[in-house]
DNA sequence: ACCTGAACACCGTTCAAGT
DNA sequence: ACCTGAACACCGTTCAAGT
C-alpha cells in the first residue's frame, strides 16, 4: 500500500539520483531550527523533512554532532564583518560584536560547540577569523595580542548570547527579597533605559568597556 | 532471588524512613558527576548511585532540569566572594573572576541553566550577588551601574569557561592555512607565555581590559 | 554508492500497586 | 507519603538487504 495522500514511498536500494548531501543537510536543519528550535531537530525530524529514512543520514554525516558542525559554520556566514574593511577599528568592533551576539543569541545550543571546534574543519568562522584579524593589523595591534584579544571579545560575546535568552524578570529575588537587600536594592536601581532591554545595556556597558581597556592595554604595549 | 552481592533489594510500598531528599539527590548528582561527568548524569545512574528506583526520585523533583538547578545551586557555594568583605573593589573582583571561571570551567553544562534561570529560586546564587553587591557599593559605585555590570562580568566570565575547556589547539587552521594567511600569522605569533595556558592568557587580557574601562565608566559618571 | 527497514541500547517520565 | 516495577514515547545509531 503507498500513503493516501502524498508521494509515494522510495523503495529500498540506491536511487538514480543522490537524494541527499551536506549541503541539502545543513539547509533542512537551519529550516528546521528556525521553525520549531533546537529542540525540534532530531535525526528522525530532519529526515522527515528531508522525505529520507533516518539512517539514510548517516551515509552523509558521522553523527548529530556532525550536523550542529555544519550548521555552526554556516550561521557564521551571518556574522557582519564588513566593517574591519572600512570603518575605523572601534566602530568596527562593535557592529561585529552586536552583530555576531544577536546571531548566537538564535542559537545558544551551537555556543558550545563552536566553544569547543578545532577551527581547521570551519572554513567560515575562519573566514570570520581573518576578517577581524586584518581589522586588528590595520589598526596597528601588536601581532602577539591580537589573538588573545578576539578571544577574549568572543568570550564576551557567548556569554552574553547566553544572558540575551533570560527573561527580563530574572533577576526578582521574590520572596527572598529581605534576605538580599543590597542586591534587592540595587536591582531596583537600574535605570529604566526606556524600552531598551537590560541584556541590552549590560552588553552596551560591558562593550564599551572592553573595547577602552584594549586599547589602553595596546596604547601601553606601543609606547 | 536476592543479588548475591551487597544488600537485598528493597519491596515495594513505602519504606520506615525516607531515603531521599533534595540534598540526597543533589550530593550524589555532583558525586556522579565528578566521577563520570555530566554524560555520565542519568535519572538511572543517578537513581542507582541511591540504591533507588528512578521512579523515587520523581517523588522530590520534578524533571531532570530540576536537578541540574539544584546541582547549580551548590556549586555557587563554590566560588569565592570573600574579597569583597576586606580587599580593594579591584583586587576583589579580579580574585571573584579567576575563581568563578575556574568552577565553571568543571560546570559548563550548567552555564545554559544558569543564564536563564529566575534567582529567586536559588538562593546560593543570591547570596553570591549580595556579597558581591556590596563589595561595588563600598568602592562607591552608582546604584544603577552595579547590576549591568556584574551581568557584563559574567557573561565575560561563563564565555570564558568555555574557552577554558577547548583543546590547546583549537586555533591551528591546518589545511587551511593557505587561505587564512593573517589569521594563521596571528595564531603563529601569540606569546609563549612559557606554561601559561591560551585560555588564561585571554582570559586575564580581558579582565584586566573589563576592570579599567569599568573604573573608567564609574569616575566618568561620578565626574 | 546510497537508500530502506528493522533492530538495539539507551533516555526521561508516568502511573498503578504496594505499605 | 514515598517506594517499586512495568510501561510508554521518544532518542541516536547500526547494519543487513536491496538496487
Amino acid at each position: 500500500m503507498v500513503s493516501a495522500t502524498g508521494s509515494a514511498r522510495r523503495s529500498a536500494g540506491r536511487p538514480l539520483n543522490r537524494v541527499l548531501s551536506q549541503e541539502t543537510i545543513t539547509r533542512a536543519a537551519l529550516t528546521l531550527i528556525e521553525s520549531r528550535g533546537y529542540e525540534g531537530l532530531t535525526m528522525s525530524s530532519l529526515a522527515r523533512a528531508l522525505k529520507v529514512a533516518p539512517s539514510s543520514l548517516y551515509n552523509h554525516v558521522e553523527s548529530k554532532g556532525d550536523v550542529l558542525i555544519l550548521v555552526q559554520d554556516h550561521v557564521m556566514t551571518q556574522v557582519d564583518v564588513s566593517g574591519f574593511e572600512s570603518e575605523p577599528w572601534e566602530h568596527a568592533v562593535r557592529l561585529f560584536a552586536w552583530s555576531y551576539r544577536d546571531v548566537f543569541t538564535r542559537h545558544t545550543p551551537l555556543i558550545p560547540v563552536i566553544a569547543v571546534l578545532p577551527v581547521s574543519g570551519a572554513p567560515q568562522t575562519l573566514a570570520v577569523y581573518e576578517a577581524v584579524t586584518r581589522g586588528f593589523q590595520k589598526a596597528g595591534w601588536p601581532e602577539p595580542l591580537i589573538v588573545p584579544a578576539i578571544i577574549a571579545l568572543e568570550s564576551f560575546i557567548f556569554g552574553s548570547a547566553f544572558d540575551a535568552t533570560a527573561p527580563e524578570s530574572i533577576f526578582e529575588s521574590g520572596q527572598l527579597a529581605g534576605q538580599y537587600p543590597q542586591f534587592t536594592a540595587a536591582v531596583a536601581a537600574r535605570k529604566d533605559h526606556a524600552d531598551q532591554r537590560q541584556a541590552d545595556v549590560a552588553f552596551g556597558l560591558g562593550l564599551d568597556a572592553l573595547i577602552l581597556g584594549l586599547r589602553a592595554r595596546v596604547a601601553g604595549d606601543l609606547r
